[in-house]
DNA sequence: GCGGTATTGAACTAATCGGTTCTTTAAAGT
DNA sequence: ACTTTAAAGAACCGATTAGTTCAATACCGC
């Protein structure tokens, strides 16, 4: 529910049907909106399953491009990545989420670093994840066009090629 | 007001202290929020600096990487760009709005492509409009992340060399 | 200075917001 | 079967939401 309407727009009526738990469970479990919305962002970057897509060996561009492909998919409905949505949402949200969402940006950028890395480019590796990643953030969001979302995979591939020649 | 916070989150008492124009005087003129909204992207759109940065004869590279820079700056305290945010709320977002993001961001496809084309490149002109674009899309996300705010000239300039490339 | 027109301020509506409390019901342990 | 615990339901809270109404006030052309 946060994935798909944000913080903001989440109601609590819609909370509880979308979990199937009363409001009563959710705020004895909870102490609030806030911290259920911090343990939904959690629960969704501890299992990213975009993380497993950099970890499969021999690490390298094949990894990069599986994730890039299947990194911004639609899962349940949802479009786009949860964490690359909360940033709009920057203003609003808890403190400790942004610094969940930076972290988790850093660690991302680490492991698309690593295989970049093992295909030893002659540019800078570091530059290069960043490129990923910013890529990455534009092809999440634009998930959400329809109109941009036929040609993705197309853009990947274009993208990789690039990527490859270096 | 809604560049900021976005739709759901900017509040009627919000939008009157920002406006400096009394809540009946806002009902007078517009039919509802939706519609205030809607008048707000359009005006957005309409005087997008950006797509001055594209016009600048000759057309080319350098056009682009105006774009890439200025693009998705801070005006007035604003962050990223305000059609590319309002991209998360596409699912309470009225209809119209979201036609005027799919349109505007054609336009400004097409903006881009004609800048890419004078440089006479061996890629396609679409693929490199689209690279473009949806690079576009990610710096302006990460504008809002202050760990990624710094660097955001150096990812330029990477893209830059690689696009020059072609 | 007078009259018409914007603009404002404040009171008000109905609905919804996040959050609390308490009673009832369901489940589990022994 | 009885007790303890967990979950559910529903009523309720004050605050805020978008939106309306209308009287008071400011402005402007004449």
């Amino acid at each position: 529910m946060f994935w798909k309407h944000g913080f903001a727009d989440a109601s609590l009526q819609e909370l509880e049907k979308a979990t199937g738990v009363n409001k009563s469970g959710l705020y004895s479990e909870f102490s609030d909106k806030e911290e259920l919305f911090l343990e939904s962002l959690r629960f969704y970057l501890d299992r990213l399953p975009q993380r497993e897509l950099l970890m499969v060996e021999p690490l390298g561009w094949d990894n990069i491009e599986q994730f890039l492909k299947l990194g911004p998919r639609n899962t349940e409905g949802q479009k786009g990545c949860f964490a690359i949505s909360s940033m709009r949402e920057l203003a609003i949200l808890p403190p400790a989420a942004i610094e969940m969402l930076e972290r988790g940006r850093v660690q991302l950028k680490r492991l698309i670093a690593r295989n970049i890395e093992a295909e030893k480019p002659k540019a800078d590796v570091n530059d290069l994840a960043g490129m990923v990643l910013t890529f990455f953030a534009g092809l999440s969001v634009e998930r959400n066009l329809k109109s941009s979302r036929a040609n993705a995979g197309r853009k990947v591939d274009n993208l990789m090629q690039v990527l490859r020649s270096f």
